[in-house]
DNA sequence: GTTGAGCGTT
């Protein structure tokens, strides 16, 4: 093999990154798309024909051209709306951007400094993407500041990356959360999915690998000891529901795809007329009482994002995973199951706005909150986001990363 | 000019 490394980049403009081949003379897909989040292929300008051809995927590895890889230089590919380029026509755009209004939410940015501006506050987190508006709450009367501001993001992945961290601004540490309001808040679909079928060799990395094609991957669960099944969280929810109910092939195994639910309070199910046996999810009560406590986020994102310090185990060996924390896809019971319903069902039982969240767990020290003292370090995570460069973040890592020993439910 | 959990003059 000639080489080692290749080069790829996000467009052609784009500095490129070089990424390791394996030792077949293939590359993962997982490494592209831990440098590339949501990156699903690769492709190449042919020097004679000038126009791009695509590379091979297959199973999660990018398969070298008939002639090798050669000097060029290879280009991501972006499943749909990750690409906002010019070319699109207007209608997609309007209909992408109607959709991420209705997933994207307010959010209220709390303990801002006195002397934080509107300004600050903007230019703060256009770091992790467009912000379609930045608000400082002001007293009417003296013009101070109240400490506290309402933003707005264009993306929900960006979104979702700011309620998943604290942020530093201006000197001091601020909080983004939901806001209680009504008219805040706004859908959750689940984010997560149940594979069925598993076999105990498909691996986490093959989990991942494979699912990456559809969207960024931010989580793998296999339940052990082995269970037959596994989880995959999306960052983006779309793509979770459009894989469900469908079969894919792994590694020559056949797995199906289906809606994940989560433990549900079962007082509340019955309440609402809905299955009672859901499965038991990685969740947990927790008295914990420091300042992460309360946060309201997307309770299924906040597992994506490696934050809930609760499921062990995860992505390659390591993790001595606390076995638990399995969930059963509603259409196990033999019950018919429909997705609408089921998504509404789960709005209405308030996913999506989840409160209560536990802090700690995470070894980490990632999200343990700072109850008392310092400020946190920032989460791994975290850490890529703020390089400014939102496209790129350790997605493969971070199952490996977050193999807390978690709380038991 | 002070303050530090909260929830948005329009």
């Amino acid at each position: 093999m000639s080489f080692e490394y290749l080069p790829v980049a996000e467009d052609e403009n784009e500095e490129p990154i070089e990424l390791p081949l394996e030792e077949d003379g293939t590359l993962m897909l997982s490494t592209v798309s831990a440098q590339f989040p949501g990156c699903c292929g690769l492709k190449y300008r042919h020097p004679e024909s000038k126009t791009f051809r695509g590379i091979r995927l297959r199973d999660g590895r990018l398969y070298p051209p008939p002639e090798g890889w050669g000097n060029h230089l290879f280009i991501c590919s972006f499943p749909k709306e990750h690409k906002r380029k010019s070319g699109e026509c207007t209608e997609n755009l309007l209909l992408k951007n109607k959709r991420n209004d209705n997933l994207c939410s307010d959010l209220i940015v709390l303990g801002l400094p006195w002397k934080a501006t509107e300004q600050t506050v903007r230019e703060y987190f256009e770091k992790f993407g467009e912000v379609l508006m930045a608000q400082l709450k002001r007293d009417p009367k003296t013009g101070m500041s109240k400490g506290f501001a309402f933003i707005r993001f264009a993306s929900y992945a960006s979104q979702m990356r700011v309620l998943a961290q604290r942020h530093m601004i201006d000197g001091r540490w601020c909080d983004v959360r939901i806001p209680n309001s009504k008219e805040g808040s706004v859908t959750s679909m689940p984010c997560k999915v149940f594979v069925g079928r598993c076999t105990e060799d498909l691996s986490a990395n093959d989990l991942r690998d494979y699912f990456s094609q559809f969207g960024e991957v931010t989580d793998v669960f296999i339940p052990k000891p082995f269970r037959a099944f596994s989880f995959i969280t999306f960052l983006d929810p779309e793509v979770a529901q459009s894989l469900c109910g469908q079969d894919h092939i792994i590694k020559g195994v056949s797995v199906n795809v289906s809606n994940a639910s989560p433990k549900q309070n079962k007082s509340n199910l019955a309440q609402r007329n809905l299955p009672s046996r859901s499965y038991e999810e990685h969740q947990h009560n927790s008295n914990n009482n420091n300042s992460w406590s309360s946060r309201s986020i997307d309770m299924v994102n906040m597992q994506a994002l490696g934050i809930s310090g609760q499921h062990g185990q995860t992505a390659v060996a390591g993790g001595a995973g606390q076995g638990q924390g399995g969930s059963m896809p509603l259409g196990m019971s033999g019950l018919p199951v429909n997705q609408a319903l089921v998504a509404a069902a789960l709005n209405q039982a308030g996913w999506g706005l989840i409160n209560n969240i536990p802090s700690g767990g995470s070894e980490q020290g990632a999200f343990a909150g700072p109850a008392s003292t310092a400020p946190p370090a920032p989460p791994n995570f975290l850490s890529w986001m703020q390089q400014g460069n939102s496209a790129q973040g350790p997605s493969s890592q971070w199952g490996q990363r977050h193999q807390s020993q978690g709380h038991s439910v």
